[in-house]
DNA sequence: TCCTACACGTGACAC
DNA sequence: TGTGTCACGTGTAGG
């Protein structure tokens, strides 16, 4: 049973010294002169070489190297694996928690779409209507969507905008909310009603 | 120029075909009692058992093993890490998303902190007050910390049990809401002072 | 000099 | 039959 034959104390060597740090350096040049005992030998040099360049492409992947051993490189882009399993992971899990306490939001999101579809069905249209009852003195009624906060946002909304609200009615039927109001300028402004009528819708359009 | 020397024609071939998989299997046992020229021998053989372990430890990490060769066990880890590169990134920016747009709740949620400190400050505390002001009328007042989406709540729950509104007035101030509102029996029924205070108590903490 | 890490060619298998 | 993969012992370069 022959192993490993003499025939090979012929090999060149040739001392290239081009070192790309460990791996990856050519120490022997092929001497396709000689015979060679192994039929293989040019496989064997083809599998040689893939391996090295996978673990090349392996390093080039992995960030943090400690060392440029062959091994070393293996053990760095197992824990660099690992590391990204656990952010992953982490990630997840965060993006999971948040989902859940976004869960409300999100059913008070589909629970104004469903309002905003019975009012359409019920044939309530969104309205302004303003009166003059009294000098200085105007009632406005209002039908808007009804939205979670939107009668908040629309008493804010008026007030900074210089319409004092004296006294308000609000109802809530079918997806829709009916605000009835007695207003005045918040300074004693005289108010118009096409004045406040425009204030009105752009303030709806806003909120 | 010595290399590969024909010592080696001793060596000892023991068939095991223990095989596991391709890798990690063990053909030849050593044989302690030949002489060998080398000396790193030793080191030698642990170097390339600490490369198959490494080896084996990575094969192990990756679940997706296309083939039990040294290089594809190389190249399935590399397209694993890159598939769990490009699942951090698309977790995180999906995260980073989530975020801003629950920053106008985060907002919403310090406003509301504002608004509680700001009421505080000033004095006024969340108040009940129920008054009879007529057969099966009542006329109630309560006082809350403002709260988005606060007053739809509490017209929602006083109608779903049982409160029929008439005449609302909503006013805040200060980080405060107050309600004023003539109320009676939603089928009729009469309300005692006492009952409509306790329920409205029971709703504003629930709310 | 010693030690570590590497590439080499080779025989043995497996498919 | 041939092609591909593996482990082996070895020589050598660099520290």
């Amino acid at each position: 049973m022959e192993f490993l034959g003499s025939a090979m104390n012929e090999l060149c060597f040739t001392q290239e010294s081009n070192r790309r740090g460990r791996l990856g350096r050519r120490k022997v040049e092929y001497d396709d002169t000689r015979e060679y005992k192994s039929k293989n030998l040019h496989a064997e040099r083809r599998r040689r070489q893939k391996l090295s360049d996978r673990l090349l492409a392996l390093r080039s992947m992995v960030p943090i190297i400690t060392n440029m051993n062959k091994a070393t490189i293996i053990e760095d882009a197992i824990t660099y694996i690992q590391e990204l399993q656990q952010n992953v992971k982490l990630l997840s899990d965060q993006l999971l928690e948040m989902e859940g306490s976004s869960e409300e939001a999100v059913q008070t999101r589909s629970d104004e779409i469903n309002a905003a579809e019975e009012m359409k069905n019920c044939g309530i249209m969104e309205d302004v209507q303003v009166t003059n009852i009294d000098r200085n003195k105007l009632w406005i009624k209002i039908i808007l969507e009804k939205k979670r906060g939107r009668f908040t946002r629309l008493i804010e909304a008026m007030t900074y905008l210089g319409l004092e609200l004296t006294d308000t009615n609000v109802a809530t039927s079918k997806g829709a909310m009916l605000v009835s109001s007695c207003v005045e300028g918040s300074y004693g402004d005289t108010l118009t009603v096409e004045q406040t009528k425009d204030l009105l819708l752009e303030i709806i359009k806003s909120i």
